[in-house]
DNA sequence: CCCATTTGACCCCT
DNA sequence: AGGGGTCAAATGGG
């Protein structure tokens, strides 16, 4: 199975856990702070799965995903997406950490651009010829926010990707990192307004640390690597790749001997530890607003056990 | 010694 | 030729 497949089937997977969390807390009215901000990190994730779809599937992308693929030869099958992030705190770091390390290989100052573009590519590149890069740059109109660019998904599987294995673990810790962000932003954001924007996810957070003045290009490896690289998605499947996707896994081993396994057991057994079915998953059948123009064909997923 | 950052030079594309 | 992206030597920290 191409590794592009896996990455879109494992940001679907995502995107129904996320859901899932959503739909919990729909009926708790002090939750409606955390609720909006699993919307956002849905919202985040379908634009990404859509951008993974598009370019898996080969067809000319849209929107700002792929922009740059005709532009380099090098990169033109590296599939990449854009987020602004309003980076007016320092506080998200902890909580957003998605164990993911980055190497900044260069900096440019950009023609018509008041801040420079730094790049980054991930620390596992030699050692394990992952190529996900990012490309953050302040924005002109508001400082304060941050343009992330990511380009390619992760094949690595960083040390403490591998520790999260055990789920309960890991779902545990998304629950303190998101009651922490609700209270976080019941605080900080009464009288905002929240707003999902056209192409990108804007992600507040709480103005406590960062001091607006504070060149974020500075060396500051647990600011800019861990906070700057956070923000794809905070509760994000960690990785993309046969070799190490761990949420999809269990999926491939017991697909093997039905390539044709349909989304149900798809997303079941990438959230088996959530005991949920289809059932669970209403939600999911109002896709009417959705303009998708691309077709997934369910039945042509191949899960090939080699890489 | 290893790893990350900085930064000027170089490469490639338009 | 110019701009964006990448390389790699120098440097510093743990």
């Amino acid at each position: 199975m191409e590794s592009g497949t896996i990455s879109v089937l494992n940001e679907l997977a995502q995107v129904y856990e996320l859901a899932r969390k959503l739909s919990e807390n729909l009926h708790q009215p002090l939750q409606i702070e955390l609720c909006r901000t699993i919307t956002e990190e849905i919202i985040g994730s379908v634009e990404k799965a859509i951008c993974m779809a598009k370019a898996t599937g080969g067809s000319n992308g849209g929107g700002q995903y792929g922009d740059n693929q005709q532009k380099s030869k090098k990169r033109k099958m590296l599939p990449t997406w854009t987020r602004q992030v309003s980076a007016s705190t320092l506080r998200g770091t902890e909580l957003l950490h998605d164990g993911y390390t980055w190497r900044k290989y260069g900096q440019k100052d950009i023609l018509n651009a008041k801040h420079p573009r730094a790049y980054y590519r991930c620390t596992h590149r030699k050692k394990q010829g992952c190529l996900a890069m990012k490309q953050v740059q302040r924005s002109d109109d508001n400082p304060s926010v941050l343009e992330i660019t990511y380009i390619g998904t992760h094949t690595c599987s960083s040390m403490e990707q591998l520790q999260e294995t055990d789920q309960s673990l890991f779902d545990e810790r998304n629950s303190r990192a998101l009651v922490d962000l609700q209270n976080s932003l019941r605080m900080k954001t009464e009288g905002l307004n929240f707003e999902a924007k056209d192409s990108t996810s804007l992600i507040f957070f709480p103005s406590t640390a960062l001091n607006p003045d504070e060149d974020l290009f500075c060396s500051s490896p647990n600011l800019e690597s861990c906070f700057l690289s956070s923000f794809s998605s905070p509760f994000m499947s960690p990785t993309t790749s046969e070799s190490n996707c761990l949420p999809l896994s269990p999926c491939q081993k017991l697909s093997q001997g039905n390539p044709k396994a349909d989304l149900t057991g798809i997303f079941s057994m990438a959230t088996s530890k959530t005991n949920l079915t289809m059932t669970d998953m209403d939600f999911m059948l109002r896709t009417g607003e959705m303009d998708i123009d691309f077709p997934i064909e369910i039945s042509n997923f191949e899960w090939n056990s080699a890489a």
